[in-house]
DNA sequence: CCCTGATTCGC
DNA sequence: GCGAATCAGG
């Protein structure tokens, strides 16, 4: 298909005159996708079927947040294996001086937490 | 289901 | 740059 001054001079007339793309097609004699693609790359808007196209899958965030991109409110809390892929930290606000929130904080300072019995024993 | 236009994709 | 294919809405 050659896009001659004709034909695109044919298709804005066509287009301004308001036929649809399918019609346009008919009368230049070519598919209507030739025409609603050409006039998007002519820059032409069709008034029409205010049709938007949801955005297509792109996300490309891959950002991994490492321990010194947490705040000092977030908890350093490492879920998983530090080895493994998808391992990150808790990000849970924290308990204002502890590194971890309140969850965790009572599982991280349970540590050798022995209650007086065991010293009894001792 | 068929129409519309809009964007994406391969040539 | 081209249009078919695909997508999305009426």
């Amino acid at each position: 298909m050659v896009w001659n001054d004709e034909k695109i001079d044919r298709l804005k007339k066509l287009w301004a005159d308001g036929l649809t793309t399918g019609e346009i097609g008919k009368e230049i004699g070519v598919s209507k996708n030739a025409v609603v693609g050409k006039a998007h790359r002519l820059g032409l808007k069709g008034r029409p079927s205010p049709i938007k196209r949801t955005q297509k899958e792109a996300k490309p965030e891959p950002k991994i947040r490492s321990v010194v991109d947490l705040s000092a409110h977030t908890c350093r809390w490492p879920i998983g294996d530090p080895r493994e892929p998808g391992f990150h930290f808790c990000g849970k606000p924290t308990t204002p001086g502890k590194p971890y929130c309140a969850e965790h904080a009572s599982i991280a300072y349970v540590s050798s937490n022995r209650s007086s019995k065991d010293e009894d024993a001792a």
